[in-house]
DNA sequence: TTCAAGATTGACCACCCGGTCATTGACCGG
DNA sequence: CCGGTCAATGACCGGGTGGTCAATCTTGAA
């Protein structure tokens, strides 16, 4: 992974620094927000001083876009990854994988979501607002093309909207996501049963009868 | 409104220096956040000098609060107006009108959206979580009551899980909310044929079979 | 008209911020 | 052992912070 934000200093590092100033900007962004976050402290628990810090990364900004570079990055992989293996399942099942292995990466990596998430609303500065709306774009359409693999297998009715699925899938996924990380209120998301039930409730929504067209698919 | 964090002494206040006040916290809360806020501009905007500010709100923290207070008392009975207005409708137009309220709220007061989707993930202070968990626990149950009464009059089936359902459209009311605030990103949430198409999409889900139980309702 | 009581003010405080740069000292070819 | 190189350092800078308080102004009863 090359930081696009780092200098040629940074990169010429060896590992074990460039990682401590990683962890260092992980912990202190996540903790505090980017306003927030103090260079003061993130060099102390990186073990560094602030002048080499700066030579590394020639501003704050700087180091913060290269923590969400690498954040965006490890999602991507996974994305990928999950997409890759759940290709030939049913589409509930699909779902579900995503759906339990975005909660795995938000368990095993809450730094990193805290920030995303706090991206998700921050909009301290013009720069991050792009950022994440390009990143919630890709994950519609991510999403999207999920759903419309499944109109093609048959597995739902070809009129289905799949732009206004992914949306709702979205926004869905994004919550409990949130929920699984903070420590508050995440009943929903704990127990399997759980997802198998919310997977099921996103599939046929409030049980309303279908509006006339897309309803003649049958599964076995 | 009585404002439970202020001091006496801003309680004694003639009205307009009152929302003066509250106009600027508004204003600079909004545009900056918790933390990046300044003292310094608020008293500048609101007209007032420092030394008062500080005997109306014993703190920033104190000011913000208040202003939080103020913003969930609006919501709260924008929420029961719209819930008494559409008493006797259909569950799809229900569900509509208070998305759409929902909408006008955000756009009319935009400022006080702002603040609102920041705390939603903010996460600064423990404070902050728990008012905000609070608010979200509120407006689920809000949901939640809306659809047994819908289950009660036999426009949804009777195995329908109504805290599952309330889950999913809060999650799905929000990020809609989110979209219709922000600049970006909105084009779901414009025309109003979209709002219906995405009131269809959560009342049948994606179009999938129901699951054996929960399927013997009818209608013309 | 006087003057005490209370409201209002803004200069001031200690502190912390992101960022800089002269100084330091470890390393290395000769 | 030298002198040169260059990464690492932390004292320092201007500026902004939330909060305080002695001084000033306003008010209204005597």
């Amino acid at each position: 992974m090359e930081l696009s934000t780092a200098t040629i200093a940074y990169r010429q590092l060896e590992a074990s620094k460039q990682s401590a100033i990683l962890q260092a900007a992980e912990e202190e962004f996540s903790r505090k927000g980017f306003r927030a976050a103090s260079m003061n402290s993130l060099v102390q628990q990186a073990g560094i001083s602030k002048g080499s810090l700066f030579q590394y990364f020639g501003s704050k900004e700087a180091l913060f876009l290269g923590l969400v570079e690498l954040a965006t990055g490890r999602v991507r992989d996974l994305l990928r990854a999950v997409r890759d293996e759940s290709r030939q399942q049913p589409l509930p099942d699909r779902l579900r994988a995503i759906l339990s292995s975005g909660i795995a990466f938000v368990r095993q990596h809450p730094r990193l979501a805290r920030i995303y998430f706090q991206l998700l609303q921050g909009a301290e500065s013009p720069v991050e607002r792009e950022g994440l709306g390009r990143l919630e774009r890709r994950s519609r359409r991510f999403l999207q093309r999920i759903l419309e693999e499944a109109r093609e297998q048959g597995e739902l009715g070809p009129h289905v909207d799949c732009e206004l699925g992914a949306f709702v899938l979205n926004a869905v996924f994004e919550r409990v996501l949130r929920g699984a990380f903070m420590d508050h209120l995440d009943e929903l998301t704990v127990k399997n049963g759980a997802l198998d039930a919310l997977v099921a409730h996103l599939l046929c929504g409030l049980g309303h009868p279908a509006p006339a067209h897309a309803r003649e698919e049958a599964s076995p």
